[in-house]
DNA sequence: GTCTATATCTAGATAGAC
DNA sequence: GTCTATCTAGATATAGAC
């Protein structure tokens, strides 16, 4: 089943910390069906006890946990590249350059960690869903921010914040099946055109 | 774990088609790893037996044959959509309604089963990959071929596609998170804009 | 082609010592 | 907080009668 070695992290960390992010990378990967709880606690260096101590919720509540880890982690990125650049039309552009390159390094598996994590959790567990709501939102936010720090009308600012980041998800998915930084790149060059065209 | 009936399909299909639905309506909402041969078995009315008799290959077989059954019903709408409208801006737009509709029709469970059946998939079985793949390259060309009949130069129409599907796909994920049409309002009106700026 | 029974394995989760 | 052992249920897959 696995065939690549996992990113280790750091012993330095916590051991919630640990688990967190390890299921985060995890489920980026495998997808949460697709990831045990056996094998979280494996890679994170934990036992299966610490893993429940931390969260007697289960698989859900971890699970939950990760994708807020994945969003914090996106967020994170996304606030340093528009802040960046003075125009968000260069700074998404940017950015699909940024994540094609991290695709490709990663032999196409490691895409966004969200994404990945909630598909197909909608029926069982809409506390994952929740979580990836409050994620995209949270990255729509930021994306809205930005356009509006660089005059944008407010409308055009939200409006476009949904397309850039619905395009950017579905771009990296693509990208992912298709082994092939393509959808980035002209979703990259697509999204910045129309970007302009509100100026 | 269920908690709404599945569409049952007709008793008049074969067994076999009977199968390759119902994995693919399941997987769209559950993902790969997420279904159970026996749960597909129970809901297509076929035994266990029948279903290894048609799929030898077992769950990795009957993913792909999901996947390509996805790819051929997403196309006959997407085909039937850009012949119905002149203009391929016009086309996208309404398209991007009747995916909404769509979606909120299954209370937001019913999102693109080929992404849903392909996501988590890449380690462990790289034909439900190369599938999906194919699934996305079919579906791009179809928008191309639409975009070139109505008179735009090759490489816009082969760049507009690949940003045409992935915001789609990417649309109909986030719409499905956030319960609600708006990332594919966004995502229609944009598309649109884009599309005419290329006339 | 269809059916039942079953083999083998792994999943999520829990108990209780330390 | 950490660890090991274990329970129960479910998974994929197979065998062989009809």
């Amino acid at each position: 089943m696995k065939k690549r070695p996992e990113p280790q992290h750091s012993d330095a960390l916590g051991t919630r910390e640990r688990i967190v992010r390890t299921t985060s990378r995890l489920m980026q990967r495998q997808g949460y069906q697709g990831t045990g709880i056996k094998q979280i606690a494996r890679e994170a260096q934990a036992t299966l006890g610490s893993v429940y101590h931390f969260f007697p919720g289960g698989k859900q509540e971890l699970g939950t946990a990760a994708v807020r880890q994945g969003d914090a982690e996106f967020a994170d990125i996304l606030e340093k590249m528009l802040a960046a650049e003075d125009d968000p039309a260069t700074a998404v552009l940017v950015l699909t350059k940024v994540l094609g390159e991290g695709l490709e390094e990663s032999d196409w598996l490691d895409g966004c960690p969200v994404t990945s994590t909630v598909v197909g959790t909608a029926v069982d567990s809409p506390g994952i869903q929740e979580a990836a709501a409050e994620a995209f939102a949270h990255w729509r936010a930021l994306v809205a921010e930005a356009l509006l720090r660089a005059g944008f009308a407010e409308k055009d600012a939200k409006e476009l914040a949904y397309t850039v980041v619905s395009a950017l998800e579905g771009a990296e998915m693509a990208a992912q099946v298709a082994r092939s930084t393509q959808p980035l790149d002209a979703v990259g060059q697509h999204l910045a055109r129309l970007i302009r065209s509100y100026r």
